[in-house]
DNA sequence: TCAACTGCTCTTTTT
DNA sequence: GAGCAGTTGA
């Protein structure tokens, strides 16, 4: 009986689509008792004692104002999304709010369905009210989708991603021939971003231009709005800029949001940047019932805009703002804040200075391990994971591993697998972002929006079909000279226009022309997943994949692209002109697939930055050296060496019982070798709160290992293999001893993806060993023993 | 046009 | 060490 509205909306009413059966009772929710209002103007007092049971006295009261600006100080671990969720509940439930009342911002789309799963869980049936929870970028986007013509422009816009914008300036570049060596899409894109993130247009950017990078910019950002308009195509941070400029243009538009939504609350307010300030405001404006919650010690979005002024300045934005500290900490143990607070304390740029504090006790000592290299790191901790497992009761879910850049889960993986830990990757390369899926992506977005130049030039010529780059090129001049999308150009070319076509290349073309068109009818007939199935038939896709990439790899890539067809399910409920465009959407918006792949029972390897906001018994934080957290680029910034100093703050709080701090002695970046500094963070902790594993304290095979301590590391004695799993010694062994094959004919093992096989053969092969496998169902498989995670069974 | 090859750069962090 | 743009030869 429970009523809870999910993503996606109904973009032609713009109502939310309820996956209960009863809409009418939520339609029909009671509103705010005008007594009850009037009474108690800011507080109520009739609490249903049940939604704040699980909330302190400072939550209570915080939760409990009604009306007016609130500006909630907390702390990590003080429950800052408790209560948010609890307050909607309290806003819902006792006052009555109407369905529609309530516009909740978290800051990524992981919270949001977080805070949508527990107020499901705190609402009872038959009491709950419609409300919107979601990023500011989802939230923009579906502003715009109902409004956007107002600003003269199409409703079934694409959004562009990072990789689309480059490719944009790419094309860009060209056309005003500049150099891309000297001038780095990344960087322009950059620059763009960084204005737009501040609301400036191309025109206000002609003002401020500083230098001559900026003429440059200048330049390429007025012809990149060109074509992104030409491509009917919006970038992320046109969404929220767009969405400004359309509140701001157009005051009858904003009236609107307003009557819909009476309270407006927003998480992590510290990682706002000015165009979601402004957003804010606007929203805010009429009721002014404003409730945000943030944390300017948690801020570590600076290098993307986030403006730490507007959660320090809040209350000179809204004077008659209260405010409320919650400084009581209930995640973490006292070792756990010690170390937070010896952290955190001497960075710059605090106006108020919490002081945390527990009730939990003191706990297990935070623990500092130095390992030889990247490897040996990894190593400690798949090996403690194991300890912990088998001697203090923990599962695998329990532990986080957290690192500064993605490229270091490389080595924990490896350490993992050699344990038999499964874990699941956080972000990493995303699974939008792999080649194959982008691909197919791109077929459906032409099919949504033919005006989308980047897409169609993405898959041209995928799979091969004759059409090469110079074919492209010329396409373009010829588009590019009518200022049109490629997709018309072809149509022109499809009309007989004269053009600078050759049969031999004109032929192609059509006959690419002719597919999307037919692929485009069949678009607007069939659901979602049939429409994806009948895509990749049509395009023989399996068979490119095959043969493009081999039998394994191939057949990984084609695994990804099945995985669409999961996501594709999920908008069968939808009428079948939205079922598309919903779907594109939500892969554009939504970055992450972990509500698919993440095991319940896995280790989670997180980026820090990705780990705000989440708690687990037991962390790691591992590479703490200096010039990689902090990360080598901060260096000569004290601003950013402050991010990067909150940065492991973060990490360090996301730890409930027992923290590890990792660095290594010795660490490879992409080939070089280089002897590691201790991160200067650690100097700031008072040695007393830390303790260095000695002799029998940490697992026996690392004690075997290396020293504890600051003392110059060994390096590993010999091959470690487990005998467990061959993955790892196989590959220690490739470096360091020579030659012994490591599988022989005859001998079963295991695969990841294939399961049980029998070795047929195996070749020594540049220091590794290719292994050939017969594998029971899927046939004979080459592979690489290093690569191939083979476990040997007998 | 395309496959194979070579030499270069690249890594923060995310919606 | 990898992925990619640019070059070469078929």
């Amino acid at each position: 009986m429970r009523q809870v509205v999910y993503f996606p909306f109904d973009y032609a009413t713009c109502t939310p689509i309820v996956k209960s059966p009863d809409l009418t009772a939520a339609r029909q929710f009671p509103t705010i008792p005008a007594e009850a209002k009037h009474k108690e103007s800011t507080y109520l007092m009739n609490t249903n004692a049940d939604l704040l049971a699980g909330l302190n006295p400072a939550q209570q009261q915080a939760a409990r104002i009604v009306e007016g600006p609130v500006l909630v100080l907390a702390g990590p671990g003080s429950g800052k999304t408790r209560l948010l969720t609890h307050r909607i509940a309290y806003l819902i439930d006792p006052i009555g709010v109407p369905p529609y009342n309530i516009l909740g911002v978290t800051f990524t789309n992981r919270a949001a369905r977080e805070m949508r799963e527990r107020l499901e869980d705190l609402v009872g049936a038959g009491r709950t009210a419609t409300l919107t929870l979601g990023t500011f970028h989802s939230l923009c986007a579906r502003f715009l989708r109902r409004d956007i013509q107002h600003l003269g422009r199409e409703r079934d816009f694409a959004i562009y991603d990072a990789d689309d914008q480059e490719q944009v300036l790419r094309r860009v570049l060209r056309e005003l021939q500049l150099d891309e060596k000297k001038y780095p899409p990344r960087a322009i894109k950059g620059r763009i971003s960084e204005a737009k993130n501040e609301l400036i247009g191309v025109q206000e950017f002609a003002r401020i231009v500083r230098d001559y990078f900026d003429e440059i910019v200048l330049r390429c950002y007025e012809r990149y709005q060109a074509l992104l308009r030409e491509s009917n195509a919006l970038d992320f941070d046109d969404l929220l800029m767009e969405t400004v400029r359309l509140f701001e243009q157009h005051p009858e538009v904003l009236a609107k949001y307003h009557e819909r939504y009476h309270y407006l609350l927003v998480d992590e307010y510290q990682d706002t940047n000015r165009a979601q300030y402004v957003l804010v405001r606007q929203l805010a404006s009429r009721h002014r019932n404003l409730f945000v919650v943030g944390d300017e010690d948690q801020s570590i979005f600076g290098w993307r805009g986030a403006d730490i002024r507007n959660i320090l300045q809040f209350e000179d934005d809204y004077p008659d703002a209260r405010v409320i500290l919650l400084e009581q900490n209930y995640r973490s143990t006292q070792a756990i804040l010690d170390i937070a607070q010896a952290v955190i304390q001497p960075g710059g740029q605090r106006k108020r200075h919490k002081q945390l504090w527990t009730e939990n006790g003191g706990g297990t000592q935070v623990t500092l391990i130095e390992g030889y290299d990247q490897d040996d790191e990894a190593q400690r901790v798949a090996d403690e994971i194991v300890r912990l497992m088998a001697s203090e009761g923990y599962q695998q879910r329990d532990f986080a591993v957290m690192y500064r850049t993605n490229a270091q889960s490389r080595a924990i993986e490896e350490a993992l697998l050699s344990r038999r830990l499964p874990y699941y990757i956080v972000g990493g390369t995303r699974f939008y972002e792999r080649k194959e899926v982008k691909d197919v992506l791109a077929y459906l977005r032409l099919l949504a929006n033919p005006a989308d130049s980047v897409s169609l030039e993405r898959i041209i010529n995928t799979p091969k079909r004759g059409i090469g780059t110079g074919t492209v090129a010329e396409l373009q001049r010829f588009a590019g000279g009518q200022g049109v999308p490629l997709f018309t150009a072809l149509q022109q070319l499809q009309a007989g226009e004269k053009s600078p076509f050759t049969e031999r290349t004109r032929t192609p073309l059509l006959r690419f022309l002719e597919l999307i068109e037919s692929l485009a009818a069949q678009s607007r007939e069939l659901p979602l997943p049939k429409l994806l199935e009948a895509l990749l038939e049509r395009l023989a896709f399996r068979e490119y994949l095959l043969s493009s990439y081999g039998p394994d790899e191939g057949d990984e890539r084609l695994g990804n692209v099945v995985e669409l067809f999961n996501v594709a399910e999920d908008y069968t409920g939808l009428e079948q002109p939205l079922q598309l465009p919903a779907f594109l959407e939500e892969v554009a918006l939504v970055a992450d697939l972990d509500s698919l792949n993440q095991e319940q029972a896995s280790v989670t390897c997180i980026t820090l930055h990705q780990a705000k906001g989440l708690e687990y018994p037991v962390v790691f934080i591992v590479g703490l050296e200096d010039g990689i957290l902090p990360h080598s680029r901060s260096r000569d910034n004290a601003n950013q060496m402050d991010e990067e100093r909150r940065l492991l703050y973060v990490g360090v709080t996301r730890a409930r019982e027992r923290l590890y701090l990792l660095y290594a002695f010795r660490r490879s970046t992409y080939g070089r070798t280089t002897t590691g500094v201790p991160s200067p963070f650690l100097r700031d902790i008072p040695p007393h709160l830390l303790r260095k594993p000695g002799g029998r304290s940490t697992s026996s095979v690392a004690a075997a290992m290396a020293q504890p301590g600051i003392s110059p590391a060994r390096p590993p004695q010999g091959s470690r293999s487990s005998p467990i799993s061959t993955g790892r010694a196989a590959r220690q062994a490739a470096g360091s001893a020579a030659s012994s094959l490591r599988y022989r004919p005859g001998q079963r093992v295991q695969h990841a993806r294939y399961g049980e096989g029998i070795v047929l053969s195996s070749t020594p092969m540049d220091g590794d060993e290719e292994v050939v496998v017969n594998f029971k169902g899927e046939g004979k498989k080459h592979m690489i023993a290093s690569l191939a995670k083979l476990t040997v069974l007998d």
